[in-house]
DNA sequence: ACACATAATATGTCGGAGTAAATAGGGAGA
DNA sequence: TCTCCCTATTTACTCCGACATATTATGTGT
């Protein structure tokens, strides 16, 4: 096995290192920082980030550096750039807020509760066809890895990481049995989201309610090929979960 | 009014002069034409773009301008950059593939059948769920945006650029109109795909149903408020268009 | 089998030349 | 005198090539 897998660094990779920051490359944090700027609101759309060489000197990096975060923003549609005129904020509809990246700069700082909202509602709406797509088109490789993701959920439940990762586990592998890219795309999307949201959840207050028996009966109808059952039951789970963030989000987080 | 907007360029700019290429910077054109290739398979995902100096001096452009292009292509997760490993082309299911830009590059060559379908299949679940939630928030407004819309869309008919603009405003109005962000920029992303495949249409064989009245049954349930009967035509707007799309796509466009 | 040295390669930095565009200024016409 | 248009300057992005650094794959030796 000569051929090491590349960037597989947060997963695998020796997490002693470079667990911290932000972006491990130069340009990637400084992308990291004005993203969470922009998103945050600091940068507003319209505003002008004034200067490549004053932005440069600032903060202390050569321009080449800066140059190559601004193509990063610029790539995910925060930022446009033209001579003279400088590089300018977009307006908020031209942002690619389902980019994973951009999703997670969302989400380090104050996450905008409306924007939080509509993902879950957006998720609300995908699952349960996902889960009915999933209900008709898996097979056993399928069902054995969300058997496997429900038994980790059940042993390490929702409050450490790996109990969440398990439950991200169960989540794709249905997205992955519906044969659909471009769905699991936009699973990979959600998910940073709601794994967020989930451990948001464990900071306000504990979890009303024990998740599992409603995994449970979503595998159950999938596993017997009942395509209405599986969306049905997908559909109560998601709805749980759109009314607990709608809950947890609207008092603050206890200090 | 001394501010000039920026980055409006294919909106309302100048189109006698822009509208031809693929980008207008020069690493834009790099990342194009390597966004291209690897979407077309050209570059297979565990593929190696064989170094930084090589490729420049090939392309005959400097390496910071083909580095500003791997950073564009990097932020779009389609490769990931090692010190001394080179620059790999990342597995599929890293892409951004709901990105506007990569669904472009996606759209350039001859695109995937089966990622055609998948795309689809998922505006097939979530326009209708749209319509269900726009029939319970429009205003005025939204329905007179709509109303416009499709008067345009009887007048040019599908088979022009501004008839498909106007299909497009449809259904972005649609979308506006659930008032939720995420869905939004989903839309922005799928209005692409279905605009390209609208015009391929065009080109296998006349359209084989009039697609007015389908969209005034949706209007009309919106406008109401019925937001059942809103989801339920738009069911079948949508199925039409997969059901077109699939038979349009298994045989091969006339040449 | 393991540890170390080497070499290859990407990353970060720098300053300068080129170029596009917005603003300001001047000239012509009403 | 006022308005409009054309030109010129200035400003900021864009591109370039070279240098320095850091990281790591690979080979070598124990």
């Amino acid at each position: 096995m000569t051929e090491a897998e590349i960037a597989n660094d947060d997963a695998q990779g020796k997490p002693a290192k470079e667990t911290r920051g932000p972006g491990r490359r130069l340009h990637g944090a400084i992308a990291h920082k004005l993203g969470t700027d922009i998103l945050s609101g600091k940068y507003a759309p319209g505003d002008i980030l004034s200067g490549e060489v004053a932005f440069a000197e600032e903060l202390k990096v050569s321009r080449s550096a800066y140059r190559e975060a601004i193509q990063v923003l610029t790539a995910k549609g925060l930022v446009a750039s033209r001579p003279k005129a400088g590089t300018r904020v977009l307006p908020r509809d031209r942002w690619n807020l389902l980019d994973p990246e951009v999703l997670g700069w969302a989400f380090a700082g104050e996450p905008d509760v409306e924007f939080v909202r509509s993902l879950f509602e957006l998720r609300a709406i995908v699952e349960p066809a996902a889960a009915r797509l999933a209900a008709q088109r898996r097979d056993k490789a399928d069902l054995k890895i969300m058997k496997d993701a429900l038994a980790a959920m059940r042993q390490h439940t929702l409050t450490t990481e790996a109990g969440r990762a398990a439950d991200r586990d169960f989540h794709n592998a249905i997205l992955h049995a519906t044969r659909n890219d471009a769905l699991m795309v936009l699973s990979a999307s959600i998910g940073a989201a709601v794994n967020w949201t989930t451990q948001f959840k464990q900071r306000s207050r504990a979890l009303p309610r024990n998740p599992i028996p409603d995994h449970v009966r979503v595998y159950d109808a999938i596993a017997a090929g009942d395509a209405e059952a599986a969306a049905e039951a997908m559909n109560v789970l998601v709805d749980l979960a759109l009314e607990d963030t709608r809950s947890a989000m609207v008092e603050p987080v206890a200090e």
